[in-house]
Parts: structure tokens; C-alpha cells; sequence
DNA sequence: TATGTAAATAACTAGATAGTGCATTGGAGG
DNA sequence: CCTCCAATGCACTATCTAGTTATTTACATA
């Protein structure tokens, strides 16, 4: 019977899921340079040595994490199924939706972080990276089509722009909040001003693209 | 004669000044765990001793490498003048000093998400930052009142929430950019890309407070 | 010129840290 | 039951790193 690579010899599929997991907060909660090794091996119940044997080495592994990090992101953003939505309800919704997912996802945030840190080395050497991206380009260029179409958006919106700036103000707010509570003597972190964010947003993006 | 206190004995002044910048380099680059005192030493053409002498450890040399990269924002923002300016005018200036100053002082951006990967940790324990902060936040309150009383703002616009739009969409851009020209095929960070985001910025930000 | 003191240096320590060589184990196929 | 090989474990190394101890050097003042 040849080997049904669902489970191997001893759960070594297994074994290395626990090991992305683990990793991937490591990553996430250090960055590449101050994870480590022994203690990714040690939380995820799994000798270093096996680090090693599955991934080659720690930037391979942090290379990995990265790529599934996009791949779920970019994934769960096909699913939003846009276009069977009118432009402007379509718009809130991935904004919302961006918002919800770095909250809910804060490994996201910070690996990337991490990545820009390093000027996108490991990036750049990923090759499933280019597809799943172009899918989503693609899809907010549809939306704003649409939407001029259906007398809603002004002209000339470029959507590379639009989509920086929908993950921006999201993006930044939650990686900032740290500093920005002491900043402006608020907490940022809670609930509400979570919320209170939201709202600001969709505020933001509905009068850039209004017509 | 009493020790004049520019210059001690052997330039300890200069030899302090060189430490700090070669630090905010190193941390700029590396993060705090990734900076090696070793190579910040030999790189300000000091000793490694001469680190603890002056700062104590390295964590204590990051705190202050930080609390400099924001003195230094919050008085280049104050010689703005904006209570000068007619709202609109004055925004605009706002808008465009922030982009510019993190293009050109790229380190403030990486310092401060290194210290956001620790939620803070230092910033919390400095006792400058509050009284720094606060200016700050004021002179954009009085800016979006004196919009609105000027007939050019709508009314009800956060100012935290606005500075944090203002600061998200140039520092997102910047620190993303790596990342960003691989997911959108398009290198983010030519002189051309960079007016096109400062002119997209502007646009986003007008709109906002339109009334 | 002598002297006290701050500035600078060099050599060291104790603990980490990424990565490896090699032995062991356990389960699937024969 | 046996055999084979992937999966696992353990101990080791070479290097690095933050921080320290002990010592020397240079200058301002008397």
C-alpha cells in the first residue's frame, strides 16, 4: 500500500502543524530575530531537531509562516463573494471586514511587520505569493468599476491606492495602539474604541470614493 | 574653574552623541532584540563600556533613542504655525509635514513599531512623553474648530481619531511599502510613487473633513 | 609639576543560540 | 515475526551576546 501522506509513521503531519502553530506566534509575538528556536520546538511538543528536518532552517520556517499567513488572509477575502453585492454595500463590507480580520488575526499584522522590517527578503523569494495576490487586485478593480457604473463612486480612483489605504487605517491603528494610548492618553485597545474606530473608518472610505 | 559642562574631559559629550546615533540606527534597522550593543560600540567608534557608562543597559539606551525620535516629531510639528493659516490651508500642511518628515526621518517609523511589538513597554516608564504628547493633540483640536467655525469642516470630527487617519495613511504606506510592491507588482517606493501617495493622502484627508 | 577624577580600553564571564551528528524507536508492508 | 525507514530524541559545538571587572589614559586644576 503505498504511503497516504495523511498520517504518517508517527503523526508527522501532525507534528508539523504544531509546529507552524507554534512558530507562527513566536514570530509574531518577537518578530524573526527574537523567536526562538528551542522554544518554538518546546511549545509546540516537538524536539528542535524536527524543526530542522521539516523546514530546513529558522528563515525557511519563518518564510512558511509568512506564506500561509497570506494565503489564509487572501483566501478569506475570496469568500467575501463581492460581486454579487451593490458597490457601496460591497465597499463596507470589505472594509469591515479587513478591520475584522486583523483583530481577530493579530499574527497577521505583526509577521508582516516583521517582513517589512527585513525590506520583504523572504517575500521576495516566495513563489506562490504573485498568484494568490492578483486574485485580489483584481477584485477591489471590479468593485470600483462597478460602482462607477452604478452612479455611486467618482472616476479615477486608482485601486491600488484605495486598497492600501482601507488596510492603512486599520492596519496602523491596531499595531499603534500601544504607543497611540499613551499618546492620546486614551485606551485604544478596548471594545468600544475598537468599534469607534470602525465607524471612522467606513466614514473615511465612503467619502474618498463618493461620487 | 567649574566644569563648564559642554565639553568634559575627554569629549564625553561627543562620545554620548555618536552612541545615540549609531543606537537609533542599529534599533531603526534591527529592532531592539536584533540591535547588538557590540556592533552599536564599535560603529560610534566607542567602547562597549563607555554604552553602560552613560545609559545603563540596553534597554534604557532604547527608551531614550525613542524618547528623542519624539521630541524631535512634536517640535518640528510646533514650528508648523499653523494657528496661522486658514484651516483648510493649515490641514493641508499638516497633512503633507507628517508624509514628509517620515520619508525623511525613516527611523522614527521603525523605532516605534519595534516599540509597539512591545506593547509599549518602555514608553510607559518615560516621563516626557505625556507633557510632548499633549501639545500636540491641542493643536489639532484647535485646527478642526477653527474649521468648522470658519464654514469649511463638518462638525463632529474626532481629532484623535483624525490624527491617527493622518499618521496611519503616510506611515502604512512607508513602512509596507516591501510587502506591498510584491502583493501589487509595482515598486511602491520610487520618487513618483511617493508624490502619487502624498497627492492620493491629500485627497483622502479633504474629503474627510468636507463639509 | 603633581594629583584627582572622569573618560576610555581590554579581557573576561555566564548563559544563550542556531544548527548538527548520531543513536533509537515504532509502525507499516512483506 | 522481521525488516526498513521515517520519525524522534539527545548530546554536542562553535559562536555570539549582554553585561562586568580591573586597569589605564588624559586633562583640568592647584
Amino acid at each position: 500500500m503505498p504511503d497516504t501522506n495523511k498520517t504518517k509513521k508517527r503523526g508527522a503531519l501532525a507534528t508539523k502543524r504544531r509546529i507552524l502553530l507554534s512558530a507562527k506566534k513566536a514570530f509574531a509575538k518577537k518578530g524573526l530575530g527574537g523567536a526562538r528556536i528551542d522554544k518554538i520546538a518546546d511549545s509546540a511538543k516537538a524536539n528542535k531537531r524536527m524543526i530542522y528536518h521539516y523546514f530546513g532552517n529558522k528563515t525557511d520556517l519563518f518564510l512558511k509562516v509568512l506564506e500561509d499567513a497570506y494565503t489564509d488572509i487572501r483566501y478569506a477575502e475570496q469568500q467575501l463573494d463581492l460581486d454579487s453585492l451593490p458597490a457601496k454595500e460591497a465597499l463596507d463590507k470589505l472594509v469591515c471586514f479587513t478591520w475584522n480580520y486583523y483583530l481577530a488575526n493579530p499574527e497577521f499584522i505583526t509577521l508582516v511587520n516583521s517582513e517589512n522590517l527585513h525590506q520583504a527578503r523572504h517575500l521576495k523569494q516566495s513563489k506562490i505569493i504573485d498568484d494568490i495576490s492578483q486574485k485580489f487586485v483584481l477584485m477591489v478593480e471590479r468593485l470600483l468599476k462597478r460602482g462607477v457604473a452604478e452612479g455611486v463612486f467618482r472616476t479615477g480612483i486608482d485601486p491600488i491606492q484605495l486598497n492600501i489605504t482601507i488596510a492603512a487605517i486599520g492596519y496602523y491603528y491596531l499595531t499603534n495602539r500601544y504607543t497611540g494610548s499613551i499618546v492620546y492618553k486614551k485606551d485604544l485597545g478596548t471594545e468600544e474604541a475598537y468599534e469607534e474606530r470602525l465607524e471612522f473608518n467606513l466614514t473615511t472610505i465612503r467619502r474618498l470614493v463618493h461620487k
